[in-house]
RNA sequence: GGGGGCGUGGUGAAGUCUGGAGUUCACGCCGGCCUGUCAAGCCGGAGGUCGCGGGUUCAAAUCCCGUCGCUCCCGCCA
């Protein structure tokens, strides 16, 4: 690569480079001046290396000299060397060796900085993203942009060498109101109109399988305007990717591929292959959730059976109205009484009625606030059921299922998470319901409302129980992503847009383009797409995506760096054919009032 | 839309429960000394609207009300 202004990268140096003349170039990540020798340690974008300026060597001016403070960008030319005696530190990559500077220049110097670029320091995250730029120059952040960028070459060397083709979907579409609130942008040309930035580029993808393209793939950005969380950010990023003549088998596989290639790269890593897979419902059954984290055991235990004829009123009650028993064993937790009663009211909190603690003695007998209303094959069962040992705590909660699963699903993770990133467990999880109910009790597509069933005739018969061809990725807990076998037939699609309630007029007016598309030569096609910004943040082990995202927004939807989004002129907002409303307007000048 | 946490010199924290002089610690910054350090060391110094507004009080970083910002979570995310 063509470099003229530095010959060597600061981290890449070796002791095999001794000897050699070079010019770095970069900041200034550390500086120890002894007053006489002043040590600095200089970074650019391969890594740190301890430059030395020896007064003797007069390698600048005394005011340089003194002068240089923390992240001035300088250039340095001087001799690589080993460090003398036993002054090599360990510690550094480049610790072997030294650079021996001849001449050194002051590129840029630096404002005092706002706060210390460190790995080991804890800066509030407004304030680095309000200085990104600066926070960026970590290594720890160059290192999550590196890792970024590995994955997605990755994933593009994977994609073409399967013969995948690149293409790029627009990013200004319709608006189609379902799902995600769409991020609008208003048309100038079209004054009162409004494009919609895509939520994904689904439809544009089974166009292009319309096209004959067979295989397509895209590092797509997309946006959804809901709330944010840790995981979620307003614009993401997603490697999309759909085949023609291709079934749920295919799209798996080359999930796998893709994973077992991007984990190798980041973590240097082998996966197992095939990777576990669950049904949708042996996922709810066996852990409360669509996207189980199976890096640990302590799975739901259905206890209907033990308490089929129980004296306990509350579980009786429960079962005699359609509702389940079950419970986790959450192990040799040690809670005292308080702490298991601590469990109990967050068991509440989620929105179970209550719950029963248990705890396995050494005798093997069950103490609990509840064992004497059970009997004791009861108590005998329900050891067996959860195999417990002595000192294992068992958490039952009673209640209709939906809310059973949710709340031992929720506990399951609380008590059992592993905190570290070292264990990797990705899988499948297959077998989704076609639908589910909304509050109105209405028919809602779960993945959407162009996954192929399984089968036509059952769904129609029976709605509520169809099962459809779309399948998650999970890894640790997390969805990384989701993809389906597509309806290619405009028939089945109409039933489907005829049991979520949609009118063929709706159907036609919002997705008519699409549907008269289907009705040239659909070929069969399936894809997926996975969400860049998650797999990379869990590989790299953070809690958040903003760690991988270069300017990411905060929660609220901001940029503390370059204040967006903001007010525009009247002169812009007319010439859309928009205004604000004026409710906001009042809301502007309240503000104002308050000297906000 | 709702719930929790946080907001104190440039940075991070303690102080807040139980009101009493802007008090403390670490880092950074500025100056001095110092030629082998590597989170250099030693000496000295500067730096504050305790997020903002209101209230209670003789007295508020501390108690109360409101508000803003950040964050975690629920709702939401086909």
């Amino acid at each position: 690569m063509a470099e003229t202004m530095k010959t060597h990268g600061a981290g890449t140096l070796r002791a095999t480079d001794a000897g050699g003349e070079v010019t770095l170039a970069g900041w200034v990540a550390k500086r120890r001046d002894h007053g006489g020798v002043v040590f600095v340690d200089m970074r650019d974008a391969t890594g740190i290396v301890q430059v030395v300026l020896n007064p003797e060597d007069a390698p600048a001016s005394e005011a340089d000299l003194r002068g240089i403070r923390s992240e001035y960008c300088i250039r340095v030319t001087g001799t690589v060397r080993l460090r003398p005696g036993d002054m090599a530190n360990p510690d550094m990559p480049t610790g072997d060796v030294e650079v021996v500077g001849q001449a050194m220049e002051i590129l840029s110097p630096s404002n005092p900085l706002p706060f210390q670029i460190d790995d080991r320091i804890d800066v509030e995250e407004a304030k680095r993203l309000q200085y990104r730029y600066l926070d960026l120059r970590r290594p720890a952040m160059t290192e999550n942009l590196l890792a970024r960028s590995r994955a997605i070459r990755v994933m593009r060397d994977v994609m073409e060498g399967a013969g995948f083709l690149e293409v790029e979907t627009p990013t200004l579409i319709a608006s189609t109101p379902e799902g995600a609130r769409d991020m609008l942008v208003p048309s100038r040309l079209r004054p009162g109109n409004f494009y919609a930035l895509p939520q994904s580029p689904q439809l544009f993808k089974q166009l292009l399988m319309i096209s004959g393209i067979e295989r397509y793939y895209q590092i797509a950005r997309c946006y959804r305007d809901e709330d944010m969380r840790s995981d979620r950010q307003l614009e993401f990023a997603q490697l999309d990717f759909e085949g023609s003549f291709w079934g749920q088998e295919d799209v798996l596989e080359t999930l796998e591929e893709i994973s077992v290639a991007v984990t190798k790269a980041i973590r240097g890593v082998d996966l197992e292959r095939p990777f576990p897979r669950l049904t949708w419902h042996e996922a709810m059954e066996r852990y409360g959730t669509d996207k189980p984290d199976i890096r640990f055991g302590m799975e739901i235990a259905n206890l209907d059976a033990v308490f089929g004829e129980t004296g306990f009123k509350a579980f009786a009650g429960v079962l005699a109205s359609g509702g389940t028993v079950r419970g986790i064993n959450a192990g040799p937790l040690g809670l005292s009484r308080s702490g298991l009663d601590g469990v109990s009211s967050r068991a509440q909190e989620l929105g179970a009625k209550g719950l029963v603690w248990m705890v396995a003695e050494e005798d093997g007998s069950l103490r609990s606030p509840v064992a004497k209303f059970l009997s004791e094959a009861e108590l005998a069962d329900l050891g067996a059921a959860f195999g417990a040992v002595a000192g294992d705590t068992l958490l039952i909660v009673a209640d209709e299922k939906k809310t059973v699963l949710d709340v031992l699903g929720q506990l399951r993770l609380e008590m059992g998470q592993p905190e570290g990133h070292d264990e990797l467990a990705y899988l499948f999880v297959v077998d989704f319901p076609v639908f589910e109910r909304n509050e109105d009790g209405d028919f809602v597509a779960l993945h959407h409302p162009f996954t192929s069933p399984v089968d036509v005739r059952k769904m129609r018969e029976d709605p509520g129980h169809a099962i459809s061809k779309a399948y998650d990725l999970v890894l640790n807990g997390s969805e990384l992503g989701s993809g389906s076998v597509r309806i290619h037939d405009p028939a089945v699609q109409a039933q489907v847009f005829e049991i979520l309630g949609i009118s063929d007029e709706d159907a036609d007016r919002r997705f008519g383009w699409f549907l008269e598309a289907l009705r040239y030569g659909t070929p069969p096609h399936a894809g997926f797409a996975i969400g860049i910004d998650r797999l990379v943040a869990i590989l790299q082990g953070l809690p958040n995506i903003r760690e991988v995202i270069p300017f990411p927004k905060t929660q609220t939807g901001a940029d503390p760096l370059t204040g967006s989004p903001s007010r525009v002129d009247d002169a812009q907002l007319r010439e859309l054919g928009v205004d604000v409303r004026p409710e906001v307007k009042a809301e502007w000048a309240a503000a104002e009032a308050e000297g906000d």
